[in-house]
DNA sequence: TTAAAAAAAGGACAATTGTCCCGATCTATG
DNA sequence: CATAGATCGGGACAATTGTCCTTTTTTTAA
């Protein structure tokens, strides 16, 4: 549910002490409920966390959001902008006092096409991103709201407290009213 | 629903007759019903499509399937595997005759490594499976099953008659009485 | 060609989930 | 502090979806 990625993050950070590679990333930080991507709009950076969980949704039409995942360390966003075109189709906003590393579109492409090791972890990443959404949704799909929500609560036992329960329900795809239901249930039979 | 990447192809198909390239790619045929890729096995190469229609699923411990996707023209799969573990989270069967190209592990990391153009195809191709997912699942959830179907229709016309009821109602997640229902619904209101 | 199997359509009922509420509790800020 | 605005928890009812089953049609294979 909130998936890191240390190996990332940590070639990340050896980089930014490294000459010719520092000067690309910048530091940044976000407080909780500040947006970082707005939908629709362009993206001109990806950004990996350093620190703190971000959360990355989308609004539908309808006015209901549904969250596609929770960012937590070296997870990175924005990236899927940088291939195909420039507009954001979700959200990025932070759920916790956040610290982000950012890379400019040229400068990751650059890196992209300069460094080999950069390369294959992207590679890696986007890879794994597909891999976890397949599953994810597969299992949701193919299960109760109470079996979906053992499987976070295991993924995350420290779920309730960091994540508000609107949040939680949007990533279940499942109003809140259902959410609480399926808590209550499975507190009775524990 | 199906989509083709007729670029990606393009390259595929001019690549496959340059010298050094054409030995790295074997044409494969597969006829309706067969498997190419078995969930949980290992997967040795990856495969472009090049003529028809393949189906992505996964079956759950429930002996629910889940449609992920149905690959059309240009479009890769077993390249997932090939970053992360070499087991397949999904099987991968066809639709219809059909015709793929097929690359073995070792040559597609090859070929990553040293063409940019196919890496950044790649890349590319990547970035649009985790955005197509993402659009996909966030619309399924926030809409009624009528409204799902509608979309559907309008991005494949010639939907049924292609792909069987079973496949369909997978793909989205519901059963075939509820798909029937809201076929039904539709054509009333219309 | 014909029997068997698979796919399609839908009735009847049960279970799940959503909608619309209303209080209670928590929390940030003047 | 005090108070407005979130967040939380759940009752009551409506709507949607699933389960189970039967019938018809279409495909497949002997």
């Amino acid at each position: 549910m909130i998936r890191i990625n240390q190996e990332f993050l940590d070639f990340i950070n050896k980089c930014s002490t490294q000459s010719g590679f520092k000067d690309l990333i910048i530091e940044q930080q976000y407080k909780p409920k500040e947006l970082i991507i707005k939908q629709e709009s362009k993206v001109l950076d990806v950004f990996i966390v350093r620190e703190g969980i971000a959360k990355c949704y989308l609004t539908e039409d309808t006015g209901k959001d549904f969250v596609q995942e929770f960012f937590g360390e070296g997870q990175i966003f924005g990236e899927v902008e940088m291939f195909n075109d420039e507009f954001s189709f979700c959200s990025i906003e932070a759920l916790t006092p956040l610290s982000v590393l950012k890379i400019s579109r040229e400068n990751f492409i650059y890196l992209l096409s300069q460094n080999r090791e950069f390369n294959w972890f992207i590679l890696k990443l986007l890879a794994s991103k597909i891999k976890y959404k397949g599953i994810r949704h597969s299992f949701n799909q193919s299960h109760s709201t109470e079996t979906n929500l053992q499987r976070l609560e295991s993924q995350f036992p420290g779920l309730y407290g960091v994540i508000p329960k609107k949040d939680i329900a949007n990533y279940l795809g499942i109003t809140e009213r259902n959410l609480n239901r399926a808590i209550k249930t499975l507190k009775e039979n524990s």
